[in-house]
RNA sequence: GGGGUGCUAGCUCAAUGGCAGAGCAGCGGACUUUUAAUCCGUAGGUUCAGGGUUCGAAUCCCUGGCGCCCCA
């Protein structure tokens, strides 16, 4: 493709989408659509579904172009299932559009869809996505697909036929009806969607459109008549209800799915939208969408990858706090945005990757900054230069960062071995670079709040730092001579050297007196010995352990008179 | 059973028919190095297997194997 800068994924789909928008209709705003389902937590795995198009959007208004990216909220969807952890009573609005299930307990929201939504949208504005959202409640409830329903009634005969063709289990059985309540049961068994979604099909013929019940509000309806003509369509619900309405100024209902999303293609004018790949199969939603936009609507399919699943490493107590997958609001408690925005930029949306909450997260900082310096000194590839520039900021601008990026690794050990307090994290930072020494914590934010948060929820007890509250008299009691005198030796420089670079030098030269050699000494084997036993004499009187963080950084922690204390002075 | 998708260095991945490459881990060193580093150097390969197309294949086609996902 001439022209394509060719550097990485999202310039390749920039090319082809505007290449695209410009052939259906020059000039105009192209549109990137996103949809989600605010059926329960929105995870990082449907963060895909709005990074990939948020990307080449991005890309698009870089280049100058006016971009639309909607995020259509599947919010009219009907309630499927009750998730672990929610009251059983929410049963009873199984088959009702999200947006009329009460919130769960203890939610401020209005409704089911809002409290899900919310979070998500919080986590967005974080991480700078701009987004135009599109609630199908209120289009769907405002009338605004009128044309579209009745035009889509009156195709129903070929989008019928259409949709048989990738039926693979013909209604060989032949009770239509009985076959609908079945799929109904199962989709609120199965809470999974796209694939399993009712298409329409019932006894008394094929409709595309499922009105929701006008007394239970529930979608176990099913349309027994619909005259054309009249636009009077009749239906039944098994709460007992049934009711003949004029679809022509009926607004309680929908188009089944496989219909609702070509028909807002066409709608919206959707040149790229993205798709998990559960919907690859050969009778999909968007192949079969594909079809019914062209054939029946006179639209076009958008350009539509498929993404795979984004997967989570570590999550130690996730799953048992919040019962669930993690959310983009989770793991922007533990990584800046740039660097989540990163992770979707780096990777193209077929290749499936794993967001770290275990320790893997400060290897993969380290290869964040490791970054940031290449693109500094002008020594980054382009692909890595470019997932860089996508992550750091928008068309609109950059996002925050943390003007001191201390190491992600460093800041952990410190928040972990000063237990969060914030005059012990300010000392022991400011020690790290006498020359240029930090003022105060802020410059470190919000990187520090970030692997503070990290430490404290994802880092499992056991690797955690501990000081002792009280000696180890034991221990101190069985020591030897010589390990008491190195104790003295320690304990008698602590003054004088209460900086971190004069306790590293203090550290090092305590076996060095005892053997008595200066404290300049050139180390020896086994002056490299006797210092990793003092190291280790030290770490079990301090932590109950054989190792910890640096002796200088720990003993800074502790504080001068607790470790006096500690080590039985 | 059907379909999708992937398989390249120890690990995570690039290379879009044209010299198989990065990062991390490893190893050696600078520099006393411990759950805090940084820098320099270095090694690393039958591109899952087999066949085909091609002047040329990690890349395209076919067959098989294994992983993951979806459907039935």
């Amino acid at each position: 493709m001439a022209g394509s800068s060719e550097t990485d994924w999202v310039s390749r789909f920039a090319d082809e989408v505007i290449a695209e928008a410009e052939r259906r209709a020059p000039g105009k705003a192209i549109v990137c659509a996103s949809g989600l389902s605010p059926s329960g937590p929105i995870h990082l795995g449907n963060l895909r579904e709005v990074m990939t198009p948020h990307l080449v959007a991005d890309e698009i208004r870089r280049r100058g172009y006016e971009c639309v990216h909607i995020i259509s909220w599947d919010d009219y969807d009907r309630f499927r299932k009750v998730p672990a952890g929610i009251d059983p009573a929410w049963a009873e609005h199984i088959g009702k559009p999200l947006t009329s299930v009460p919130a769960p307990q203890g939610s401020p929201y209005a409704n089911w869809a809002e409290h899900f939504k919310a979070p998500m949208i919080a986590a967005l504005a974080e991480m700078g996505i701009e987004f135009h959202g599109i609630s199908q409640t209120e289009q769907y409830t405002s009338g605004a697909y009128r044309e579209q329903i009745l035009f889509a009634m009156r195709e129903r005969e070929r989008i019928d036929a259409i949709l048989a063709q990738y039926r693979t289990k013909k209604p060989a059985a032949g009770q239509g009806g009985q076959r609908q309540v079945d799929e109904a049961e199962a989709a609120a068994i199965e809470g999974s969607g796209a694939a399993t979604e009712d298409d329409g099909s019932a006894a008394a013929g094929y409709f595309p459109y499922k009105p929701y019940c006008s007394a239970c509000e529930r979608d176990l309806t099913t349309v027994t008549s619909y005259d054309d003509e009249t636009t009077e369509l009749a239906y039944t619900c098994v709460c007992g209800f049934s009711e003949v309405v004029r679809l022509s100024e009926h607004n309680r209902g929908k188009l089944v799915w496989k219909v609702d999303w070509p028909m807002r293609w066409k709608y919206e004018g959707v040149v790229f939208e993205p798709s998990g790949v559960d919907h690859s199969s050969p009778g999909s939603s968007f192949v079969v969408g594909g079809q019914i936009v062209r054939d029946v609507f006179g639209g076009d399919q958008p350009i539509g990858p498929m993404y795979a699943f984004v997967g989570i490493s570590g999550m130690a107590k996730m799953s048992s706090s919040k019962g669930g997958v993690p959310t983009p609001a989770d793991a922007l408690e533990i990584m800046e945005a740039p660097l989540l925005r990163w992770l979707y930029a780096r990777r193209k949306p077929n290749q499936s990757f794993k967001i770290a909450f275990d320790q893997e997260i400060q290897r993969l900082y380290d290869e964040w900054d490791a970054l940031a310096r290449k693109v500094a000194d002008g020594t980054a590839l382009p692909a890595d230069l470019a997932a860089h520039a996508r992550a750091i900021g928008t068309a609109a601008g950059p996002l925050p960062t943390t003007p001191r990026p201390v190491s992600y690794r460093t800041l952990a050990s410190v928040v972990d071995v000063s237990a969060g307090d914030s005059e012990q994290t300010l000392r022991i930072l400011r020690d790290l670079d006498p020359a240029d020494p930090i003022a105060s914590l802020d410059e470190t934010r919000p990187r520090l709040d970030r692997a503070a948060h990290w430490v404290t929820t994802q880092v499992p007890l056991e690797q955690r730092t501990r000081v002792r509250d009280e000696p180890d008299a034991e221990l101190l009691e069985s020591l030897g001579d010589a390990e008491r005198e190195s104790l003295r030796l320690l304990l008698d420089g602590l003054d004088e050297h209460w900086s971190l670079d004069a306790l590293t030098t203090l550290v090092y030269s305590v076996p060095k007196l005892q053997a008595g050699l200066p404290a300049d000494a050139k180390p020896t084997p086994e002056l490299k010995v006797a210092q990793r036993g003092f190291f280790a004499l030290l770490y079990r009187l301090l932590v109950g352990r054989d190792t910890g963080p640096r002796l200088p950084t720990l003993l800074l922690a502790v504080g001068a008179g607790r470790v006096r204390k500690l080590l039985g002075a």
